[in-house]
DNA sequence: CGTGTTATTGAAGTGTATCAAATTGCGTGG
DNA sequence: CCACGCAATTTGATACACTTCAATAACACG
């Protein structure tokens, strides 16, 4: 974690947290723009640890964001993926509690910190601020009630084509390993193997050494159960 | 679903929702007396249901609410217990969508409704109210990321003794079946049956027709693999 | 060019779902 | 108050999807 000290990453960083900050005053903006601080993450690099106190609101410019929670078994589980241009850490905010998770770079990730203190204060004077923040809890919130009827009532190969359309839709970028396919379905690397075999052996998926490419989408849709 | 003109219930209704609008000034409350309505459901019946448009805000002043929903396959599942003195629907309320799971009555219950432009009118002019809501958001959703988490690497007798846990500390009063159990703790009926069977023999706990009783809580939550 | 991670395949074991059937319990109406 | 029907509970037997363990191959990276 490096201090970005590049002035040309920084204006760019209030466009991207748009969907936060947008429909601010201009000086609300250019008061956010004085506080924040801007950082380099190396892949693996930790954002933030399970046990720490709150530092403060991360808006992601550039790199994919990893959170994910310890059993106590040892195993981890991705619990939620942030691409460019999402914030994170918002939630131990608002609580006041400290983290549940960690947060760490999949990739090089450049992101921009709004302090606590900054943060609390400008939400609590701009509502608007706070009813986007409710709508990324309904988002969350939603998605985390699709997995658990997921993992009730779907079989691994249903999660696996499931897990699939997400990452192609909302992460198309990164790489993703089976382990981590396997982290999101709730199965093992190897069965995530054996199923994206099957998955190609029906032509509804294609394997190559730079990633899964998808041949027939509507049978992959149709084998991971989804109608709405 | 019988409006309540017993006048006795209605000024009862502010109080037991004193969480969420604690601390507002007497004209804002005065003003919600007004604007709200009184309902009595009988058990099992709705109090909205998937697919409706947002009806209100509710508050719950008797009886036990399920947030049941539906999968694929016609099987149902338990997304959340609502008990007396809880808020449900404003869900629906904040992102503008309709209903995704449906609310039925556990037990006779009695519950007040404040439309939705008075809600959203009162939570817009008050940030208090939005931060209350906020921390229920929070809630929800680290209940949900723990569910996720038993479902992906807990094995069915944890998940059981974890779901009794957390009946008995958070709903103890209503009488829940097996079937309700399982609903909760992504099994089946005869699993749950069969896992209270061994921790009864095991001197766990103890079943009778009227309940099950907890005979040795830390051997459960030993059983249950819950650290903090 | 080694070293660690990722991917792959196979074989074995088992936890749970599923199906079926019997029993109990409970509320409803005659 | 009893009889009926329906839901909840219980027990057993069977099947199989998936995890687990192990061993090898392919690859990336310094």
């Amino acid at each position: 974690m490096i201090p970005c000290n590049k002035s040309k990453d920084c204006p760019g960083c209030v466009s991207s947290i748009t969907h936060l900050f947008t429909g601010l005053p201009v000086d609300v903006l250019s008061e956010l723009q004085r506080v924040k601080q801007v950082y380099r993450f190396s892949q693996g690099e930790k954002l933030y640890q399970v046990g720490e106190k709150a530092k403060g609101l991360f808006c992601i410019q550039e790199g994919t964001v990893k959170v994910e929670a310890l059993s106590v078994d040892g195993k981890v589980h991705l619990q939620r993926i942030i691409p460019r241009g999402q914030i994170v850490g918002y939630r131990a905010l608002i609580s006041g509690h400290d983290y549940l998770a960690t947060a760490l770079a999949k990739e090089e990730v450049l992101a921009c910190v709004i302090p606590v203190t900054d943060y609390m204060r400008m939400v609590k004077q701009h509502p608007s601020m706070m009813l986007k923040i409710m709508n990324r809890y309904n988002q969350e919130l939603f998605i985390a009630e699709k997995r658990i009827e997921s993992l009730m009532h779907k079989d691994s190969l249903e999660r696996v084509a499931e897990t699939l359309l997400y990452f192609k839709e909302h992460f198309p970028d990164p790489h993703w390993t089976r382990r981590e396919f396997a982290e999101w379905a709730g199965t093992t690397t190897e069965t995530v193997i054996r199923h994206f075999g099957k998955l190609e052996e029906l032509g509804i998926i294609l394997q190559s050494r730079d990633g899964i490419s998808i041949v027939d989408r509507n049978r992959l849709i149709e084998t991971a159960n989804i109608f709405d």
